[in-house]
DNA sequence: ATAACTGCAAATCATTTGCAGATCT
DNA sequence: AGATCTGCAAATGATTTGCAGTTAT
């Protein structure tokens, strides 16, 4: 599990999500948010899903799509498209910003994902920014590498 | 329609990598082939099928589906998740190498894609490639943007 | 001749939706 | 009480699959 000052921060930062938007405060919601915070790599919705239901805490899949989705909108967690199976999230808070190098075999499997972050990217950020006059609210860097001979 | 030597010389790679690896031309093959490089922007499956349908040449949606991932095995497209709804394809041959804005309302669908180039990006990859040691063959990053309002 | 390809329809699988009953406020 | 949320099952929609007929080699 997450450390414990991490989790009551977030559950601070829904609360107050919820308390702007108006929304429930559900015990399914909070629960969800904190297995979430607990996974340490990317997952998809029938991982998360089944986690929950091992821990004893049986929820429909409905509902983590639902809530996956508010937490989405509430900036704590992450969406990846990965391929075309199924999206994939990541916990976004206290994760400092990062990008992956993708490894993976010729058959397209992923063996490894490295994490790393380059200040570079948050320049070119600006430069795009200035130049389309869009507000860029996030981004996704992905490098595909093969494998090393070791 | 693409300029008639970017078609031949794409169809040319085809070739030797249908003969390569044992494949039948068909006709359907490069003809969609041929459509896939007349088009100038990104596209989804079902308006590939449109678009040869408008153009009279008709063949079944499982027939884009296989040369579209015959063309990628061939490195002739490239395949985006841009969201969850529909992959996305464009061109790779004789199109410089470039990333993408995806400006998306609030509900995650496309509205606009803007391609550029940034120099810098190939400096991170080198610089990664140093660090890791690994050999990086391809990269995506996509900045994400929601729409000016005018 | 025969193995691969195409087209059609059915199957699959992630995600969404509709609605009835439960539960926050 | 009343609106929202959850859970279930059915609907949806992109992609895949199975198979019969067609075609490239």
């Amino acid at each position: 599990m997450a450390k414990p000052e991490i989790i009551k921060s977030v559950k601070d930062i829904l609360n107050n999500y919820m308390n702007k938007h108006q929304l429930r405060k559900t015990q399914e919601r909070f629960k969800i948010l904190e297995f979430v915070y607990s996974m340490d790599k990317h997952f998809d919705v029938d991982e998360l899903h089944r986690f929950l239901k091992e821990k004893d805490f049986v929820v429909s899949k409905a509902t983590v799509y639902n809530t996956l989705e508010l937490l989405l909108n509430a900036g704590l967690v992450k969406k990846h498209y990965f391929n075309n199976h199924a999206a994939y999230y990541e916990k976004s808070f206290f994760n400092k910003t990062h990008d992956h190098i993708i490894v993976r075999d010729e058959n397209g499997n992923v063996l490894k994902i490295i994490e790393f972050c380059d200040p570079r990217i948050e320049l070119i950020k600006k430069d795009l920014e200035k130049i389309t006059g869009l507000q860029i609210e996030d981004h996704d860097l992905y490098f595909f590498a093969k494998p090393n001979k070791n």
